[in-house]
DNA sequence: CTACCTGCAAAAGGTTTGCATAGCC
DNA sequence: GGCTATGCAAACCTTTTGCAGGTAG
């Protein structure tokens, strides 16, 4: 991949940002220092990161793709109520994907879970 | 909820598509018969209906929403090659959400799990 | 009668894309 | 110099919504 400022700056907000930031979030984040990138430019390069395996992109129902700078095996929670998303370590789907390829000869390449409910904070209101 | 041909007709067309169809299936498979029925019809019930538990709505990422007449637990599959949807039967996280709500505090509503890869008839070819 | 529902079409929201220009190697 | 990336804006796709008229209870 050809070297590019946008990427640089790019690639560094999603490693700082420690919340799971959205494509806009990084614009709006990276537009205060420089006034001139493009939305179009950070969806591309947040994709083609991602694509590469270089960060991970997640996929929410209802609502914008987030990225997280955290490549090993983890999932997500999010609150329905204030939209927080949290890690999660989880590592139980080898059985799973092992008997769903020698049922169903589906050969699993990647995986989406995501626990919607309502976070701490949120319960104790 | 009050009763109208259109509700009982898109009810009907879930409970007949094995598929997961998304909410233009259904909505394109009606128009033969009911050339007068509207899209935002067909959404506004199929949410109403999955609200209500009376079927199940599947986000996916990157694609529209399936729905699917059974409402027991159970998730999916799909194949990045061609798209089908297959169900998986799993019942796994109960010690997992039991966890999380213990260390996190975060109490887990409902749960989304899509594994992507190649089904059986891709990876053959 | 009244509250809820529909069809229609427009809007919304998130994301992608075409094009001309600019930048890396 | 050539090829890829960028900025901009328009297009795209899916889903939601406002409105005026219709229908169930």
């Amino acid at each position: 991949m050809k070297y590019s400022k946008q990427k640089e700056i790019i690639l560094k907000a999603v490693m700082e940002q420690k919340c799971h930031p959205t494509a806009n979030d990084i614009y709006t984040y990276l537009r205060n220092e420089n006034p001139n990138i493009s939305l179009g430019t950070v969806y591309r390069n947040l994709n083609r990161f991602a694509e590469k395996g270089m960060i991970y992109k997640i996929c929410i129902a209802n609502a914008s793709d987030r990225f997280d700078s955290t490549i090993s095996e983890h999932y997500h929670m999010i609150c329905d109520k204030c939209g927080n998303v949290e890690d999660i370590e989880f590592s139980g789907f080898d059985k799973l994907e092992k008997e769903i390829l020698e049922k169903n000869g589906f050969e699993v390449q990647s995986r989406s879970l995501v626990l919607y409910g309502l976070c701490k904070n949120c319960r104790d209101i």
